[in-house]
DNA sequence: CCACTTAAACAACGCTGTTGCCAAAGTGCA
DNA sequence: TGCACTTTGGCAACAGCGTTGTTTAAGTGG
């Protein structure tokens, strides 16, 4: 299983093309985008557009909305991602919650869904809480947000359902680790398991990494790199770089939560000491969240010189409760940094709004990304992708073969 | 110039492949590799194989080299990577010394030259002493390591130069900034400037990062990340994620020498406090290089945990002097780390043999990478690659062609 | 000596994006 | 109102890619 299989073959090319002008479509929104803009954006002919553009018309993923004012010629006819055109489930396993969501291939979330659970109960109970989710969401009329929305009717195509858990875990594999509290999960192959039992492809992958996925899809197209640092029960981050997730290869990349940020420094639970996560908690329990701001700071301008990347996003409970004070303690710290180096501007940092769905929101993506060509940062060595349970809904695989981006293949999705 | 132009076409996809088989005919070495073996590590059919090594002998890449003994039928033809097709020369500028080495296709080097420099000198000086060791390298007779190796004969094909130089720099845009100890580098377009007075692509970049491209390409084929951490005057480091060289947007990535490793610990050179470079110089300072290793050995640990990478590599002067200390100093925090974590062995660690050479070669590496498809994870927004000077002693510019592979194409080498 | 196996080239093919050409659909001036 | 002009985008022919089917080459083993 360890090879590298990078050969490029002509449905390679084709799939490669159709996911970048997907992925224009995509970025493009309720706007569209015009033919010539996509040969544009893509380095391709026009003519290749048009043709790669009426295949994805004849596969109902595209369709032609309005028309752009003329510039003295025959107007641009404006093409649109149909966002119904597929639909996939992210469901974000908590230690005490899951939150499930649908959202359309457009990035829309159309539904959302809460419930308690415990993350340490039987693998049984907790697989038919995900098993209930997944239906509810599928299943029923519109949805919460009412009737606005074009509802997905009965019969939608879902594409498949991510899975977001706390690490460690394997994700090419799909098999969790020994997440922290619950040793009982280790081994467990979530993946293969969940896959068999709802008949659908299934992905899974850290909480962090998928918060980072998705917000990678929210950025500005191509290129971009930032660090998610997620502050709740740990300290977490995900990590994009060049626009594309890094996992690393055994899905560890982003353990930020235990980097020595003070030599010799205080004892944290993971057995090490000085552990950015044990400093910034004690400061959050002691009520100091200046302090914590600024430890947390401080590790992020570490990532920020290692990594020379473009901006820092804040998430979790911890910080959502205060989000002004964190932001502004961690701006300090880079801010420092940037003015000591005079190399140009501080590294821009925000906080992520509405916390509560960016890990089941970036689950989802785990599904949809593949299909718009945004691959992790490849790993040969390392299975990648959902592996099991092909169609089931699949309708007549549209979108499903036109997976895989050239130059590092993900498996089959 | 912010453009993607990710979009692939068949010359595209011709070049992906041919640099794929490049590459599997270089990692092979001596020994070659058959037709079905490249067909076996590529994925591609044995048919296309057969007519891309067919073009590759045609331009005088790859030749048949001898049989493998037959198990019951024909036996299969060995290829080989024909070493003097290409050459490519390095230069390791140093603060105090420039090393230049010449390349060929296969990662051999054929020559070395050795001078002292003064990176502070004019600009006019050290370009003069870059050229003359290019001149030098080139021209005359096989070269220090006598008639044993078939030497390089007048009028060979150099494919380019490959400059290595402290940063900070832009490798993109080729421009030094400013350099530690040298202010009046800043802003020098060191590529555009050098090109032009060779004659030459001329490729630009931080020596940790040719470093690391150096080892790279001498590493397991495909996937693999490590860290190259080097510690001379200063602290710094090499990214490899996913067999790939990171540099980060601004080629600012790896700036390890001043991560904070102390939170509020003793003032360093940079400004800041605590960094992990400051620390450790002051424990070598101090004869205390248990202490040292220690140090770096943690920084080592973050970055492990961080980026999830497979080993690491450590270099420079100090190093160097006393290997065994070093090397053991940061397995032990490596150990103490995957035995708190019990997630598999420790990452393993090792010193960079012929470390006076290191850079160079990888300098050279920086133009003769991109023949076998290693492109740096992309940035889509900064330009990348050589710009200037195309042609000049290109030959029928048979390798020049099959440079970018696909997705993140480089601008023409 | 011949049957069998394996490797690799030859030939025909399907499919890719590209090129050349032309119809469609506007604007703007006379 | 009409005609020239501009711009868009489809149609058709084409070159080039890897693939498939077949044949030839070059060995082993009974």
């Amino acid at each position: 299983m360890n090879r590298s299989y990078t050969g490029a073959n002509l449905p390679t090319l084709r799939s490669h093309n159709a996911a970048l002008v997907l992925d224009l479509l995509r970025t493009a929104g309720e706007a569209g985008i015009s033919r010539l803009e996509l040969a544009e954006g893509t380095g391709l002919t026009p003519q290749a557009v048009s043709k790669i553009t009426a295949r994805l018309r004849a596969e109902g993923l595209a369709a032609e909305a309005g028309r752009r004012p003329s510039t003295g010629g025959k107007p641009r006819t404006v093409l649109r991602l149909v966002p119904d055109a597929g639909y996939a489930v992210g469901l974000h396993l908590d230690r005490d919650e899951l939150t499930g969501v649908l959202v359309d291939l457009a990035g829309t979330t159309v539904a959302v869904r809460r419930a308690p659970l415990d993350l340490g109960a039987d693998a049984e109970v907790v697989l038919e809480a995900a098993t209930r989710a997944v239906a509810a969401l599928v299943l029923p009329p519109p949805g919460p947000d009412g009737p606005t929305t074009p509802g997905p009717e009965r019969g939608l195509t879902l594409l498949g359902v991510g899975v977001a858990a706390p690490g460690p875990l394997d994700h090419g594999r799909g098999v969790l680790h020994r997440v922290t509290g619950f040793p009982q999960w280790d081994g467990f192959a979530l993946r293969d398991v969940l896959s068999e039992r709802l008949g659908l492809p299934v992905v899974v992958d850290k909480d962090t990494n998928a918060a980072a996925l998705g917000l990678a899809l929210r950025a500005r197209p191509g290129g971009g790199s930032f660090a998610y640092l997620h502050l709740g029960t740990g300290l977490g981050s995900g990590l994009v770089l060049g626009g594309a997730l890094y996992r690393g290869a055994r899905t560890g990349a982003g353990e930020f939560g235990h980097q020595t940020l003070q030599l010799d420094g205080p004892p944290c639970s993971c057995g090490g000491r000085g552990c950015v996560e044990a400093l910034c908690l004690a400061a959050v329990a002691g009520g100091d969240l200046a302090e914590a701001a600024r430890v947390l700071g401080t590790g992020a301008a570490n990532l920020v010189g290692l990594l020379d990347i473009d901006r820092v996003l804040l998430g979790g409970r911890v910080v959502a409760a205060d989000e002004e004070v964190f932001v502004r303690g961690v701006e300090a710290v880079l801010a420092d940094r940037a003015r000591r180096e005079g190399s140009g501007p501080a590294v821009p940092v925000a906080a992520v709004a509405g916390d509560g769905r960016a890990v089941a929101d970036g689950a989802a993506q785990l599904v949809l990304a593949p299909v718009f060509g945004h691959a992790d940062i490849a790993f040969p060595g390392a299975a990648s992708g959902a592996g099991a349970a092909e169609g089931a809904s699949g309708a007549d695989g549209a979108a499903g073969g036109s997976g895989g981006p050239l130059g590092g293949f993900p498996a089959v999705i």
